[in-house]
DNA sequence: ATGGTGGTCATACCA
């Protein structure tokens, strides 16, 4: 079972690009964030066209995660739990059964710029809410894959210019240390198990020729329980999906699981 | 220190 992850900056303006990568690469799920529409007015049939189901948790103008599945998508759940304030449409997941159950979730983690400040202080604490969500999720003791755009660039060798983001929400100690933290309750970060060399990134930003300078960040991630490791296979990045036509600022991040 | 690009929605906000 191939899942992939993509952060598309809006469905709407993707729709080539995504359709194009989805032919390409063919996952059997594709995790999608930052769809930057309300589920009405996400462009379904597109993706039913091509034989996914389709799950959405949108907002209106920012936000949105959707899933695209091959498999029937189970026990859909949309939201993070822990805040019933929060109006923003960062979570959802849902279960696929193939060779055996994976309980899939799609995050969009928030930006958190600029840092300090009211921003910073949700990023964080939602970071709290996932570990929470995470350490429940973690009692099922099944094969769960958290795959999303986590806003947080690990360490010093996921960034081409690190001095350029210390005081960046990405890349500030209290965001790297909860990401850590996570990690830590027994999760594996997949990119990084099967490549820990530096330079693997996920995002360029589309000012001041960051993609032609290839001065990017890895942000972007896939973190498995231990049964999901178990049964992991192969894991990688669709760098080349960032030179097409229109092009999201991120590019996917997939894996292969004996699922 | 500033502005550089892009998406959404229609004016700023977000990244």
């Amino acid at each position: 079972m191939k899942i992939a992850t993509f952060n598309i900056n809006g469905v709407k303006a993707r729709i080539e690009a995504l359709t194009a990568w989805l032919d390409d690469a063919r996952p059997d799920v594709a995790l999608l964030q930052e769809i930057k529409s309300l589920d009405e007015g996400f462009p379904r049939e597109i993706f039913e066209d091509r034989g996914f189901f389709v799950e959405t948790h949108g907002q209106k103008g920012f936000n949105g995660v959707a899933i695209l599945s091959k498999l029937p998508l189970e026990d859909v759940e949309r939201g993070l739990p822990g805040d019933d304030s929060d109006e923003q449409a960062r979570w959802i997941e849902a279960t696929v059964v193939g060779k055996i159950a994976v309980r899939l979730v799609g995050l969009y983690l928030p930006n958190g710029n600029p840092a300090p400040g009211p921003k910073f202080d949700y990023k964080l604490a939602w970071m709290d809410r996932m570990k929470a969500r995470v350490a429940h999720m973690l009692t099922l003791e099944m094969p769960l894959v958290f795959g999303g755009d986590y806003n947080v660039i690990p360490d010093a060798i996921d960034a081409a210019k690190p001095e350029a983001w210390v005081d960046d929400a990405l890349f500030r100690p209290e965001s790297r240390a909860a990401f850590r933290s996570i990690v830590n309750m027994g999760l594996t970060e997949a990119i990084r198990t099967r490549d820990p060399r530096p330079g693997i990134y996920t995002f360029w930003d589309y000012q001041a020729g960051a993609w032609q300078k290839n001065n990017g960040i890895r942000i972007d991630h896939m973190l498995l329980s231990p049964q999901a490791a178990d049964v992991l296979i192969d894991a990688g990045i669709d760098k080349a999906v960032r030179d097409g036509d229109k092009p999201s600022d991120h590019v996917p991040v997939w894996i292969e699981l004996d699922a």
